[in-house]
DNA sequence: TAATGTGAAAACCTTCACAGCT
DNA sequence: AGCTGTGAAGGTTTTCACATTA
């Protein structure tokens, strides 16, 4: 059972679900019920109700929902029951940072390439990949089946490195660099950027006692 | 002329025209109209007109917005017309990454301390910065005028540094381990976390032709 | 003429409250 | 008795559309 169109912000939300469950399945805790989930996730009850019903109906009445059963259902949805492989372009220090955290793969993401522009750079090694060329690019996508792109790259090359990641077949792309740049419908663009949010936090701070 | 209460969502915006803005000023453009701000960032010219709407009254009828008047008004009302201070705490490959990152400082903000909670980093230097023990938290954040902590440490610590943080009166969290920790009421507190954003992304990759 | 600023309308999202199931 | 799933209510955010002004 999938829906027409579930809000982006429940779809954003999702994946709290899915750690907050992981997390009970650790404690080896085998119910859980929206109240009780609600107080780990500081949400109400209704709403993780009312999100999860845009999937389906995964609980028991009176009793809750089995911790291990709302999990498996619930990244089946996000499509976490499968690999996905990236690969990262640009290997500064950012890059390299990405490439050695340990938080991906065992989260279904797999870094399976990185490429950088400096030919300074082709050939190194970080982790446990090879730097390659952006010429390289496309095959590489193709070979290693690589359906998503973690850009580190500084602003000025972002767009151009989209454009080529979209040249290339790759849809999904998560971006670091600190610009949105434009990308065709059916691309899906994550970004994430620290200083847009410490520009936020800073009117909250600015406004406090 | 400041409000009542203005929605989060327009504050997480407002960092979206400050920059916007910047790249205009760099282009030496004088003036621009809420229509030509929308085609760049991708929303319409009635939103930004709205969200400008809940700080004064800043543009011109029939010619639009001053790009420098408007940039500086909007830094102002986000507090970037001051600097703001932060520490570092955990300067594993993350943390360096952070350090090293040039793009805080022409933002309004300076990281001017480093923690970790393992003695053999203590004294090390990253970037310019000396590495402190945790111990050392809450005197420098005291001496260096400390407003905004940076967390780069692994889940496990994540809380337990919040509340040193918080006790040492860092009213600002910038956090980037995978986990929510709370913190009380009158701490600002923003989460960086790449795998969530990865997590529901797949959810539209999947749901893609 | 051209574009802002803003009430009002529309769309969207969250919370309520309860029927219904275990 | 206890908790889900869900229409309906309530609240918030976005968009519309136009009076106003440079």
């Amino acid at each position: 059972m999938e829906p027409f169109e579930v809000p982006d912000v429940v779809v954003l939300r999702l994946p709290l679900y899915v750690r907050a469950l992981t997390q009970l399945v650790a404690e080896e805790t085998e119910v859980v019920s929206s109240q009780q989930l609600g107080r780990r996730l500081q949400m109400t009850p209704a709403q993780i109700r009312k999100d999860l019903s845009y999937f389906g109906r995964f609980g028991k009445q009176g009793r809750g929902y089995s911790v291990s059963f709302l999990l498996k259902e619930l990244r089946r949805i996000l499509g976490l029951d499968r690999q996905w492989r990236a690969c990262v372009v640009g290997v500064g220090r950012l890059g390299r940072a990405i490439i050695n955290y340990p938080g991906f793969a065992p989260e279904a993401f797999k870094i399976v390439a990185a490429f950088d522009s400096n030919p300074q750079q082709i050939g190194n090694t970080v982790g446990d990949l090879q730097v390659q060329g952006m010429f390289a690019l496309s095959q590489t996508v193709q070979e290693r089946d690589i359906s998503i792109g973690i850009l580190a790259v500084p602003a000025a090359q972002a767009q151009s490195v989209v454009d080529q990641l979209v040249e290339s077949r790759v849809r999904g792309i998560l971006n670091y660099a600190p610009v949105a740049p434009q990308a065709p419908k059916g691309t899906v663009m994550m970004n994430i950027d620290p200083v847009l949010s410490l520009q936020s936090m800073t009117y909250y701070l600015k406004n406090l006692a």
